[in-house]
DNA sequence: CCCTGATTCGC
DNA sequence: GCGAATCAGG
C-alpha cells in the first residue's frame, strides 16, 4: 500500500484526535505501526502539539549518541553491562512504618457515582465490565485490570481483570474513567 | 508481557 | 520516501 491522499489524511486526523500509531495503522491497513509512526515523522507532526505555543520542551532528542550500528542488523548489543548492577535500590523509604492504609474502609477510590464522568465513558465501562474476567484479588497480575466491581461486602465483587492499558493500572475503559483529563468543571457562560 | 512513540538506515 | 529493526520507556 500507499500513502494516498486519503490514506494520509485519515492518518493525520486520526493521529491529531491522539489514536496511537498501531490504532491507525490497523484502520489504515496494510501498513505497520512502524509504518504509520515512520510517515507521520515524515510529515513532521510527531508533535501532537504542533498546533498550539511552541512547548518549551525543545526535546533533546539527539543524545549526541553515536549508535554504533555498523551494520544494525546484527549490531549486536555492545555488552550487556547488567553486572554492574550494583546499586542495591537505594531507597530513603521515607515512609516510617504504615501499618495499614485503610483502616476498614473500601479500598475502592473510584467507583463512579455522582462524578460526573464521560457519558461514553461510562458507557464503555459498562460495556467491558460485561466482558470482564471477574478476577478475585488472587488472581490479579501485573497486567489485569485492577478496576473493582461491586461491593466487596459481598459476592458479588470481582475485579475486571482485562488486559491493562501499558503502565496503568486499569484497562483502557476504565483508565478513561479513572484519569479524567480535566474538564469536569466547565465554566460556563452565565 | 503488554504496549507506546522515536530513531536509524538500507532499500 | 518508505518502513523494519531497533531503541527506550510506561
Amino acid at each position: 500500500m500507499s500513502w494516498t491522499d486519503e490514506r494520509v489524511e485519515l492518518l493525520k486526523k486520526m493521529w491529531g484526535e491522539g489514536q496511537s500509531a498501531s490504532q491507525i495503522a490497523k484502520e489504515l491497513g496494510g501498513v505497520t505501526r512502524n509504518a504509520v509512526i515512520g510517515k507521520v515523522h515524515r510529515l513532521g507532526l510527531s508533535n501532537r502539539a504542533s498546533g498550539g505555543k511552541a512547548e518549551a520542551k525543545a526535546k533533546p532528542a539527539a543524545k549526541a549518541d553515536p549508535k554504533p550500528r555498523a551494520s544494525r542488523a546484527k549490531a549486536a548489543k555492545p555488552a550487556q553491562e547488567s553486572a554492574a548492577k550494583t546499586e542495591a535500590e537505594a531507597k530513603p523509604a521515607p515512609m516510617p512504618a504504615r501499618k495499614q492504609i485503610i483502616p476498614a474502609g473500601q479500598p475502592l477510590p473510584p467507583q463512579p457515582s455522582a462524578n460526573e464522568i464521560s457519558p461514553e465513558a461510562l458507557a464503555k465501562v459498562s460495556e467491558i465490565e460485561k466482558k470482564a474476567k471477574k478476577l478475585s484479588l488472587m488472581e490479579l497480575t501485573e497486567r489485569t485490570c485492577k478496576w473493582p466491581v461491586g461491593d466487596p461486602a459481598t459476592e458479588d465483587f470481582w475485579f475486571c481483570g482485562l488486559p491493562v492499558k501499558a503502565g496503568k493500572p486499569y484497562c483502557e475503559a476504565h483508565v478513561g474513567v479513572a484519569f479524567q483529563p480535566m474538564s469536569s468543571r466547565r465554566d460556563r457562560k452565565r
